[in-house]
DNA sequence: ACCCACTTGTTCAAATTCGAACCAACGGCT
DNA sequence: AGCCGTTGGTTCGAATTTGAACAAGTGGGT
């Protein structure tokens, strides 16, 4: 058994640490600025780099990486708010598809500028060049890694 | 006003989407091998690395990443197992240090070998040398960036 | 056509999270 | 000594998250 070294402890957490709290300022900026949490921004996000802008359930909760019950939830304040539909799926008489409605593209593009705005602020600019074309490759090659978990 | 470009807004979300797997996968191992929360463990390891395995409230806040009133509910919590117990702090009435006890040393010699394990499974093995390197590299220069944020 | 194992999405209770409000206590200043 | 703006920690309520249980539906093999 190989214990983890000094650097790869401290990279461990500093990598953890830094999602946390990139996360944290993702999540101030969107309520104060348009009232969303962290996760109904990011099922914005994933329905609208979806073809038509609609996503089964399931589906979605597979990009957004949350639990199905959990997505369930923010669907459903999602489209009180008025931003998501719920639709039936024609192919599956048990399935959902949320889909963006008009209002929900029109916030999306209310949103996003301040949004790659602050990334920009505080995770591209905080790298140079030559940092930032290495971590997208490290995370690439997590990402690799991490995918395919269960089959 | 700068858009980001195609591969900065994919190295984002990987970026949060593979802390988001990996926390999650931690979560699981810590759950169901030792009863802990991450959370817990944090505190726990946070505790450790620190003289006498104690820290005040608030230190202990600051490097675990959590609000103070999310740590006082940790601290309850492991409180209760016995892992961690709370002294009066003596340079300040106020103050409350929270201390590793013996048990919590135990426990966590007890768990941090698997959890070590995890970590170099799918978190160090998934990258080359290089990557490794690079991703650490790109890990300090966010921190260094992230840490400075409110004076 | 019928099973039966698997999938879909929701519901439920329990655990956790956060921020705001709060009460002391500190400590520099006069 | 007395004030007062700040700090330390807890408490409170509201929002969110999760996994387990559930009802309904699907689909391949017989």
């Amino acid at each position: 058994m190989r214990w983890l070294s000094e650097r790869e402890l401290r990279t461990w957490q500093g990598f953890l640490t830094a999602a946390t709290v990139l996360t944290r300022l993702v999540e101030q900026q969107l309520k104060e600025e348009a009232g969303l949490s962290h996760p109904q921004y990011e099922v914005l996000v994933r329905l609208s780099a979806a073809p038509d802008g609609e996503l089964r359930m399931t589906e979605l909760a597979e990009v957004a990486v949350t639990s199905k019950s959990g997505l369930t939830y923010q669907v459903g304040q999602l489209e009180k708010a008025g931003l998501v539909r719920r639709k039936s799926c024609p192919s599956d008489v048990r399935g959902v598809v949320a889909a963006l409605t008009d209002e929900g593209w029109r916030k999306l593009r209310e949103v996003a500028p301040g949004h790659a705005e602050l990334v920009r602020r505080h995770f591209v600019d905080g790298l140079s060049e030559r940092q930032f074309a290495a971590l997208s490759d490290g995370v690439d090659a997590l990402a690799a890694r991490l995918a395919p978990q269960e089959p």
